[in-house]
DNA sequence: AAAAGCAGCAACCGCATCACC
DNA sequence: GGGTGATGCGGTTGCTGCTTT
């Protein structure tokens, strides 16, 4: 399907005058290497022929032969992207599924963006069709003021590592932090982790033998809303990894809830009864800049940007949930107020997800995503024993059990619900929560799935968008564009019914194959 | 009804990696 | 070991239709 229908495309196919010039300015018509122009923008028709044809013939692979062979004026590089993206069979298309959706929450959860491995793991699914959905969602909860993280993705998440790692369950069952005498405690094993990390992990300074919580601390301090984050951290250190999540700017976040008062965060200790008695080194010679483990550079801010390490890229572990879910288990807005209250709430009743055993999942998960991992570990070990990267599922520093990476992910996996703080009542976050096993997630309350589909199809219009005077330049909506040849063609792809793997293609579905527009307008039918 | 914003998607771009010479 | 081309991957852009104001 081509939307970009400013974009103009070729004549019904090979152009026989490919240089358009009122496309050229705008960079996304056609391009000249070398004397060639090639084309760029939407796929038409015909294009998507000879590119089916030409696989047929040759195999996948040399894309950059496409052009000298086919007559193709696409690049190879576009000819693969198209090819893998809309062209090749057993492609699914149409809205995932809720299984789908939770093994993408599960998957990056694991990997983070890694699109092609998550591909790998979804059948049917290309990268740039999970990519294009993580990060709708994400914007649409960003826009929303939601963080990523749903309930029990994150309990599913920690219940994991708490089996695999008894170090990082020890921070997920362990205690909240509030020690008796009010001061504030970072278990220091979460140090040992960061430690443990600075091997492969540039940005973490040498810890020595600070403390850990005197470091951390003394970071928070740092910053304006540092009395918050520390408050926070304590009650929720989920929230670190959670800040991160909306753009790396936790500033935002702050602001957004107290955006008139820096002295919230005070005010919270306050009502929470706790004071800032950090066990900082009185000296200051331990005064080690912030640092940023995973996620963990929404702690700073402008105050400390100086020392705010540049090397690491992070990768936001991404979870979510239900909009309906999430309307029942997080804050859209919240004031002062109820952070304050949510805070002495929990205070006051730890709650039960800080105390519950890894009974949601073993290791293995709900088995979905682990025997897919295994799946595709077993296979990459066969087809990619050269892999010198070794990170087809292998441990990575992310997901080494010890690691710094890992135990952020734990550590707001461990709660939950890390930034229900900022506004969702304590006690709404904690008694609302019911763990959903098994269940998954159920993005924009779609219907449950019975199984999973071997296809779902949503057609569309074959020429949805296109004007009656541009018929013969018909951009592809690929999956219905195959020609009537390879169609009838038993053979190529070994399945009877045409490309259309577990399900034979529709009238309409053929007609869109036979490139005759049966609609003018946006319809959808589901198959 | 018009304008603005949002959502969804396809495609492009730059970079990294791999394979081959 | 270095150069080069092919390929893969992730991020980003640009476009259109839809929804909201």
């Amino acid at each position: 399907m081509s939307r970009n229908a400013k974009v103009k495309v070729d004549n019904g196919g090979l152009p026989r005058d490919p240089i358009d010039s009122h496309l050229v300015d705008k960079g996304r018509g056609v391009s000249s290497t070398d004397g060639v122009v090639l084309k760029k923008g939407p796929w038409t028709s015909t294009e998507d022929a000879i590119l089916i044809d030409y696989v047929k013939k040759h195999g996948e692979g040399n894309w950059n032969s496409v052009q000298k062979n086919s007559g193709l004026t696409r690049c190879g590089k576009s000819c693969r992207l198209r090819w893998a993206n809309h062209l090749r069979p057993n492609l699914k298309k149409g809205a995932f599924s809720v299984e789908e959706e939770r093994l993408i929450h599960e998957l990056h959860a694991k990997m983070g963006n890694k699109w092609a491995r998550m591909a790998a793991l979804l059948p049917g699914r290309t990268d740039n069709e999970i990519k294009n959905y993580w990060n709708t969602r994400i914007k649409r909860r960003q826009r929303a003021g939601l963080p990523p993280y749903p309930v029990e993705q994150c309990e599913q998440a920690v219940a994991a590592e708490g089996q695999q790692n008894p170090s990082l369950h020890e921070i997920n069952t362990g205690d909240l932090g509030f020690l008796p005498n009010g001061s504030c405690h970072i278990p220091d094993v979460v140090f040992d982790s960061l430690k443990a990390s600075q091997g492969f992990l540039p940005f973490i300074p040498d810890l020595g033998k600070v403390s850990a919580s005197s470091l951390l601390m003394d970071s928070l301090e740092q910053t304006q809303f540092g009395s918050q984050m520390s408050c926070m951290l304590n009650c929720r250190r989920g929230l670190i990894s959670q800040c991160s999540s909306f753009g790396g700017n936790s500033e935002d976040l702050f602001s957004s809830l107290h955006p008139y008062d820096d002295s919230t965060g005070k005010e919270i200790m306050q009502s929470v009864g706790h004071s800032f008695s950090f066990d900082q080194d009185p000296a200051g010679k331990n005064h080690l800049p912030p640092f940023d483990v995973q996620g963990s550079h929404s702690f700073s801010n402008g105050n400390s940007s100086t020392s705010r390490p540049t090397a690491l890229k992070l990768e936001l572990p991404s979870l979510q949930c239900s909009e309906a879910e999430l309307n029942s288990r997080w804050i859209t807005s919240a004031s002062p107020q109820n952070l304050l209250e949510s805070v002495d709430r929990l205070i006051r009743s730890p709650p039960r997800s800080l105390q519950v055993e890894s009974k949601y999942i073993s290791p293995p998960n709900n088995g979905l995503l682990e025997s897919l991992v295994y799946e595709a570990t077993q296979s990459s070990a066969k087809n990619h024993s050269s892999d010198k990267n070794s990170n087809s599922f292998a441990p990575t520093p992310g997901d080494m059990g010890g690691s710094s990476l890992d135990f952020c992910g734990a550590e707001f996996d461990e709660y939950g619900d890390p930034i229900s703080p900022f506004g969702h009542s304590a006690t709404s976050i904690f008694n609302d929560y019911t763990p959903v096993s098994g269940s998954g997630s159920s993005l924009d309350n779609q219907p449950y799935a019975d199984s999973f589909p071997v296809l779902s199809l949503k057609e569309e219009p074959f020429n949805q968008f296109q004007s009656p005077e541009r018929e013969q330049e018909t951009p592809a909506k690929s999956i219905y564009t195959w020609p009537d040849a390879l169609l009838a063609s038993s053979d190529w792809f070994g399945q009877p019914s045409g490309p259309f793997i577990g399900e034979t293609p529709t009238s309409d579905s053929m007609a869109f194959v036979t490139g005759h527009d049966l609609s003018g307008d946006k319809g959808t039918a589901e198959a």
